[in-house]
DNA sequence: CTGAAAGCGCTTACAG
DNA sequence: CTGAAAGCGCTTACAG
């Protein structure tokens, strides 16, 4: 009926003791350094499996002298999309945290119309004394010869927000883009009956650089086809310009198509949302777009948008430096890909999703 | 284009240097203790605003010897619902956090179908040397009592799980239950038109302990009714006993109120998910539950439960020991209400939610 | 192969 | 009102 939990810290004090041997000696058994004689490491490792010692990670980080460097290289925010921004913000957290552990982090923006300030970003790093780097791998080839580059100074690489064919050594972390459109697909087919249409919005400027869009859509044709409910479904490309073009080409496509379900691939769904908010006269679709982006929310709030699917940018980015801190300072194994939950955001369900 | 992350850390002895002053006299300032002449205070304050000063929170939780305990009082694990077991983890997850830092806990499980065990554990906890005690309301009266008395032994109070009238000191962490309510008849919105049948299923064993489904249901029917699509609704209780009890039951229900909505109020839900498993013969409604546990899940991934809505029971177990940590070491203020998130799990999103 | 000592950035008695 | 010193549990040179 209780569950007691007493006991001062054992210690390595305490270890030493009972081994007969000094701190120091425990310390190079615990860090699993040389220079211990065979018999004095099985005794002290027999002391801590048998006391079940836990090193005080805090004691530690005080005392270890890290001269860790890490860098960051995603995009920068622009006025189109607050979702770098998210992203940016759960790096600052990490930063903040991962200092009194003697880790500096530098961050680097580039442009992700401008492939130049990528490469120029991207030079800096190299030319830098850095352990490792996040990237957000938007254009791919650029990306693979860095990589290459890291790889060959030792750099250790992890990209966050969508993967790429070519590795990095530490692997990815975020959602799996797949299951992310399939998601999309399996909330459709809630939403509508057999036969009905659905229509696929990309917005987007240079959607060349947006290769991940394509996994997601994939995602999405998989699972409502596998459901052999007749769907009609379109793809329409749209250039991501000024509201008043946007809004013309909404305009035509939806005189056009005339959706049931309108899926917009990326978070520019709050454009979609104002447009019928600002259009009464026309019957609106159910929509299903991506991001918890104030402006997003703010269109889901008015019942204008139905299902927005997060991806955590916020947690990616904390989580990305995270699990640096854990590579070089707890030497624990990170695993290849490390998916990101994917969250499902309601007009009833919002208010509570921030922390 | 980039962000830089500098400086070694300026510590309190930076600013005793400045100061001119010892390093106890700024440890006085920075932890507002008295003895310090205004002058000297004003200077140290200045500095520390000037150099914008970080304290080591790791150095504090070395340096200071805390003796805070506290007490969790949950109900225990039973064979019927994982539930309890989820908050539990989360609960062992804080206290080892909370170890190095002097923090020790101690948990009391009761029986949530045995009021007695309730008061014998309360008894323990009073009797005991605690400065604050984690509380699961399901007995109301019993926990009214409860908390009135710890009150008496300045001993803070805060609830999880499901809030009651009587307050506690540090206030409720957990769902909004009216929303979930409401969640739960947003998703049932989109899966039936108008004048479909609803069946509300309560399954439970000794259904009066249980309060706080009524507010659930609340908020379900309310958001349902206002949506004005002349949905039939029923509410019918199915005592919590054998499987082959339960199964007749449902057989029963199912056929006399043929629902296109099933709305299951707790963590039951596996088990309309397995009738009708067990069933093909009869054509299965939409069905809508709640929680993350292991056999919900498998109903989930079989696709017999559309929708799980959780309320993550391990955060509010860790945040509870979290603020309660934050409340007596860092001084913070906690608001009344920590609202959780209101997840929405479908067969498409369950493989990432866990972290 | 092993140990004594200094130090990480704080807090806490204790002495003045 | 203020300061010198010890100590929290580790790691890191340095000496042997």
């Amino acid at each position: 009926m209780s569950e007691d939990k007493g006991k001062k810290h054992f210690g390595i004090k305490d270890i030493a003791r009972l081994a007969n041997v000094s701190i120091a000696t425990v310390d190079r058994v615990l860090n699993n350094r040389k220079d211990v004689s065979d018999a004095t490491r099985k005794k002290i490792k027999d002391i801590i499996k048998e006391y079940n010692y836990q090193p005080n990670i805090y004691a530690r980080s005080l005392s270890v002298k890290n001269n860790l460097n890490f860098a960051v290289l995603i995009p920068k925010t622009s006025l189109e999309t607050g979702y770098w921004q998210l992203c940016l913000d759960g790096i600052h957290k990490a930063i903040k945290e991962l200092e009194p552990f003697g880790i500096q982090t530098t961050v680097f923006l580039y442009d992700q119309e401008d492939v130049d300030t990528f490469a120029k970003a991207s030079a800096q790093i190299l030319n830098g004394k850095f352990n490792a780097v996040v990237i957000a791998p938007i254009f791919i080839n650029e990306t693979e010869h860095f990589v290459k580059e890291c790889h060959k100074r030792k750099l250790q690489t992890i990209y966050i927000n969508s993967d790429i064919p070519s590795k990095s050594t530490l692997g990815y972390i975020g959602p799996d883009l797949n299951s992310t459109g399939r998601l999309a697909g399996n909330l459709t087919s809630y939403l509508i009956g057999a036969g009905s249409k659905i229509l696929i919005l990309n917005i987007a400027k240079g959607l060349e650089n947006y290769k991940y869009l394509d996994t997601k859509i994939e995602g999405y044709k998989e699972y409502l086809f596998n459901l052999n409910r007749d769907f009609k479904i379109d793809v329409v490309d749209i250039p991501f310009n000024e509201y008043d073009e946007v809004e013309k080409e909404l305009q035509l496509n939806v005189h056009k198509y005339t959706p049931d379900v309108l899926f917009v691939t990326n978070s520019r769904v709050s454009i979609v949302g104002r447009f019928f908010y600002d259009h009464p006269e026309i019957t609106k679709p159910y929509i299903v777009g991506f991001d918890f982006l104030k402006e997003n929310v703010d269109y889901l709030a008015k019942g204008m948008v139905d299902f927005l699917i997060c991806q955590r940018p916020d947690k990616q980015g904390y989580f990305a430096l995270n699990y640096l801190y854990r590579f070089f300072l707890l030497k624990e194994e990170v695993g290849d890909f490390k998916p990101m939950p994917i969250d499902i955001i309601t007009i009833e369900n919002y208010m509570f999703y921030e922390n």
